[in-house]
DNA sequence: CTGAAAGCGCTTACAG
DNA sequence: CTGAAAGCGCTTACAG
């Protein structure tokens, strides 16, 4: 026979399935004795209770939905660590769903989000995310909170670093070491997260007096073998640099493998400073000197937004900033 | 307003619910005016098909739940992009569970699962899973695949690896090179996936006639601190010690750190090899030597096999092992 | 080609 | 303290 339900387990003690639900979820006042009868019915016949119908009977929803441009990136990694283990706590489950970086993808999979009757989301955007589009959706009482991207200027409940700061923070450690050539690696070019982080940069260069040139500005996507490939070009056409800032750990490492290829040493000849403080970032050689930005933190934080949303919450829009931290280590020093 | 639902359209354009869900789900004959009706209602009102609705009616189900024992580990974070990958061409939401190695937790996200309704899960089991509550699980009629871990001797479908022909891959290597004493730093101690590995380390050991001493092995969790922390201890107490196989890239990692710390040259000193063939593997310094076990095909194709399973594949259990390869690299020549 | 009606497994007022 | 009944949003024979 298949599963049993609700009407199986009240049929074989003999009481309706109103009693059943109620001792179940708890609630209503059931005699002792009834209470008893049903969960032993409910050991006896396996019953195992359908939250899906529950869900579908009370318009509520214990799912939540993850959509993250790249689940291969260890940032990512911690930051759903972070946030699987609130929901675990709060008995909700996680729909993960990796974008790849893909804003059509992105949208199918909101669909299929809303369809499944999660009961909202916390996101990543993807580049070129269609803010319009994550309006619609909200306004259709599907709340979202959006992590470590900014996008839709405030208009979003939204839990991340803050980038700007952290850039300057990286630049400014590297000037006080006396570097005034200084490149910027990584990042797309339409990416809001670089921008800000660009801004921390030239704000810096500006606050010394160092010249800015956009030619040690380049991009490309999150890994270790473009940042690689980027770090050659920018060292063969400006010999002069002597630092260069990854826009991603992931990114950094890349700068570092190139710069050994080259036979210089990180450190020496060339320091580095990444971005993110992924646990790798303390066990390369030399270790990476970057900006730790907590992703475990923030991916809790969200699900904490996203769960009081979720249940009505109705204050006012908010912006959750952890404060960015340079972690010092080897990459900048011999 | 509330979402609108099939009954909403319905009336609005004044067909029955039936019609409407016929057109949904393009079954049944509509004529293409009615059709062009009924899509036109839906676009103006804005409806949303509830998915998790028509799965209870017609005891269905497009979810699948995933658990595996650590998000953090990147040779996980691979498995992951090739299953959501696979899934979502399926039409196929994932649930994610992260046990971090707990099997109460584990316990309780199967549960959950089944209650919300998931077909089947794809597990990557944590260290001392009772089987007989999987198995019972599977006997409700709840499809389960094994990945990466093998558990339960054959009576699950499982993809994976040959850990034994991969560490024997590795050691033979390692012979080859001229190394004699050889040591096994990771893993968990019940772990069978680790005495599986062992079991081909040992075994090549044997057929070169090199003694096996049992000093040379450890164990410790999957992270790179552990990982240099026990080869510390392993290289003070016998210094005779010229090459160190790591459970795992992570450890690998931390085994690299450790030598290095101890003022030896990866490579030169003390040869490394690792066991995942993790992306980092390629870009350390020296690059990691390792074993390659394709983590994002195991992740397709326990997809593919779970898939199948839910929709009623009845084909005897079966495993899927892809063959390890040695990827060499610098660390185990200077 | 289309509609009326029952039912998936639950919950929730409303009676008693 | 407990039951009868309606309903969450969909689907599916069965008529017509």
């Amino acid at each position: 026979m298949s599963k049993p339900t609700i009407a199986d387990v009240a049929k074989y003690c003999s009481v309706s399935t109103a009693t059943v639900s109620m001792v179940l979820t708890n609630k209503g006042r059931i005699s002792e004795a009834t209470r008893c009868k049903v969960l032993q019915a409910i050991e006896e016949l396996g019953y195992v209770y359908n939250q899906a119908a529950a869900n579908l009977r009370h318009k509520r929803s214990n799912l939540v939905g993850l959509v993250i441009p790249d689940i291969t990136n260890p940032f990512y990694s911690e930051m759903i660590a972070g946030l699987s283990h609130y929901l675990e706590q709060q008995n909700t489950l996680l729909f993960l769903a990796n974008a790849e970086e893909n804003v059509e993808r992105q949208d199918k999979f909101i669909d299929s989000l809303i369809s499944q009757n999660a009961g909202g989301m916390v996101m990543c955007p993807a580049t070129d995310t269609n803010v319009d589009y994550l309006k619609t959706v909200r306004g259709r009482g599907f709340p979202v909170v959006l992590a470590v991207r900014p996008v839709g200027e405030g208009q979003f409940d939204f839990v991340g670093t803050n980038n700007f700061l952290g850039l300057q923070i990286a630049t400014e450690h590297l000037i006080q070491l006396g570097h005034k050539h200084i490149a910027f690696i990584g990042g797309q070019e339409r990416s809001k997260t670089r921008s800000h982080r660009l801004g921390g940069y030239m704000s810096k260069l500006m606050e010394h007096g160092i010249p800015f040139n956009e030619k040690y500005i380049s991009s490309c996507g999150a890994s270790r073998s473009e940042g690689a490939l980027e770090t050659r070009k920018m060292l063969e056409e400006h010999p002069q640099i002597t630092a260069i800032i990854g826009y991603q750990d992931i990114v950094a490492f890349g700068v570092m493998r190139a710069i050994k290829d080259l036979g210089m040493t990180v450190g020496k000849d060339i320091a580095v400073v990444g971005f993110d403080d992924v646990p790798e970032a303390a066990d390369t050689f030399p270790s990476l000197t970057t900006v730790s930005v907590c992703a475990k933190e923030i991916g809790r934080a969200a699900g904490e937004i996203i769960l009081a949303r979720m249940s009505g919450n109705e204050e006012p829009i908010k912006s959750l900033i952890f404060p960015p931290k340079l972690m010092i280590r080897q990459s900048c020093s011999s």
